[in-house]
DNA sequence: AGAATAGTGTCTTTTAGACACTATCAA
DNA sequence: TTGATAGTGTCTAAAAGACACTATTCT
């Protein structure tokens, strides 16, 4: 439903309707704020970020959010508005801008999630190739790509995963969250979607190779306030947007919107890794990727240099012609707790 | 991001941020109505339809639409907003609403959507148990089922499927939506999901035991009008919904809240082909559904009476635990054209 | 009695995953 | 030279799907 419908009136030539809309005054209805905010992901050193910019208003001055702002009411569509907000706080032109994949995530508005006003949040997620830092531009006054891992999401794990799916069945997790069964997407609201409860570790720490392509380059180190919550029900967001990307890679070849033009297929590894938080079988998953029809094509060349430690250079590829992958690569470790 | 972050100011002592938040004014800021729609999917007759208001007000007067209306500002969350709406719309009490499945869709908000002023909706999805007719309650005129194959949805095909992925890739369909790969699900902004083209055809006509179970019984002589293009991007946001609906029912058991509480796997295999608009074996798909942990549980009981044209008694079962099927039941008939 | 139907058995193909192995390159 | 690494081969288990078959019930 759009507007109201009460108003009645009958006959629907096109005078009529005319007359109708010049007569009317939209102040009659009920307003709302709407904003977009954005989880960007990317991936730097091997490991999994999101772009987040600190508050310099209240309320939650200091505090760390989503990049985002108002939509401009009537001049621009909603994907229009996520893709400003996100190129204003990222600096990015749109030749680059083009290589970032940008998807509806869901909308937030419960009442007094924003103290100030009824705000309703329209929240995009985003995967893009490793960035320029980001400045802090446009009106926030710092922005920076931060460690999810390094992010409280609200569980009391530091990984980052389980979100309300997790806490509504009230199972408690006591693993990372790399024993999720895969979740299949839907909106924020409701949803019958898992969370599992899985009894066998997948130690975090030996996530292979996307740890071990990045030597020990501590960039940025990272601002206390970044472990206390995120402002707002941002935290909540960044764990659907995860949940989002952890289940989109499994279907889609949008890892590949991680890396650059050319990559290979250990590269590729790394973002599964990084973004599911486990290490994959290098060899299956190697055969696993290039049997899956238009994920990946070769461009013939290889790598400049070979593994870190050695090894023959990696031949390069790119991306495919594909928009699902089929077979999928799924998430391993769901074990059978699906339930 | 939400509200703005513009104004300055240090110092974040709660005395302070009270101040702050008496002093603000929130007609400062931008304001869009919000309205929520619903997409409320059920089976009649083994045919999947769909729930529509005749609009009595201007614009799109006497076309059909979604229900819904305005969520409350501040009063109500979105989620509460949507089952608000239904609940009025059909005349369910609360026992009955809660046998409905409700989740978010997506929201659109593309400017000029709305004649009149800037609207966002957030768009739900419902999957509803076989519901009394629906009272034309509320502010509509009227209310109705309608068939989903009796709509057009934009694309010129009666099935409804192919969204703006498959225009936006700029393929043509040629056949129904039986053949479309799996999509995985996402916002309805931007994305990577496919549309096939696929040359085999799956022959629309023969959705096996869903019909069957049916007799000739032509309920609701279906207004003309309904063939009309739907009021605003309503028919997109249908066509939005059919793809998630299809989607959610391979890795969720959520077919079962198209059934009542105890079903036969006959009635649980015609949801499929409803939804899904293709014949699945009916063999398989018993063997199938039973070895999926916690999908269904028997109840020990069986059926009145045997099939319609003859046929053992079928075993009764209701919704097990599971929130996830794994392994989860693909849809046939995406080839291997999933490029 | 005849026909349609619920449910099971069995076989083949595809896919997932474990493991072993070779060839190549960095240090 | 040593050791890590890219990539392949092979085997097993799980799952998907085709087909045949039995037993039960309606007309």
């Amino acid at each position: 439903m759009d507007g109201d419908r009460e108003r009645g009136g009958s006959g629907a030539e096109d005078d009529a309707e005319r007359a109708f809309l010049a007569a009317y005054d939209p102040r009659d209805f009920p307003a709302i704020a709407v904003t977009v905010d954005i989880v960007a992901l990317t991936l730097r050193q091997g490991a999994l970020h999101v772009l987040l910019v600190e508050r310099g208003g209240r309320p939650f001055q200091g505090a760390w959010a989503l990049p985002g702002g108002f939509v401009r009411a009537g001049r621009e569509s909603l994907d229009e508005a996520a893709a400003r907000e996100l190129a204003e706080e990222t600096g990015l032109d749109a030749a680059q801008l083009d290589r970032v994949h940008l998807e509806q995530l869901g909308s937030y508005g419960d009442p007094g999630r924003d103290p100030r006003m009824p705000v309703v949040t329209v929240a995009y997620l985003a995967f893009a190739p490793d960035l320029p830092e980001a400045r802090g531009g446009g009106d926030a006054s710092a922005a920076a790509w931060v460690p999810v891992a390094d992010l409280d999401l609200g569980a009391g794990h530091p990984a980052a995963s389980r979100t309300r799916q997790a806490r509504r069945t009230g199972q408690s997790f006591t693993e990372p969250d790399a024993a999720r069964p895969r979740p299949p997407e839907q909106g924020p609201g409701h949803g019958t979607d898992g969370g599992g409860s899985v009894p066998r570790p997948a130690d975090p720490a030996a996530v292979g190779s996307a740890a071990a392509t990045a030597p020990e380059t501590t960039q940025t180190p990272l601002p206390e306030t970044v472990r206390a919550r995120l402002a707002f029900d941002h935290a909540r967001i960044v764990a659907d947007g995860l949940d989002r990307a952890r289940a989109k890679i499994e279907y889609t070849p949008l890892a590949t919107a991680f890396l650059g033009a050319e990559f290979t297929i250990v590269e590729l590894r790394g973002v599964y890794e990084a973004v599911w938080g486990s290490p994959l079988h290098a060899g299956n998953f190697h055969r696993k990727v290039l049997s899956v029809p238009g994920f990946v094509e070769s461009t013939g060349a290889t790598a400049a240099r070979g593994g870190a430690r050695g090894g023959p250079r990696a031949r390069l590829y790119r991306a495919g012609d594909a928009r699902l992958l089929h077979p999928a690569l799924l998430r391993p470790d769901r074990e059978d707790s699906v339930r």
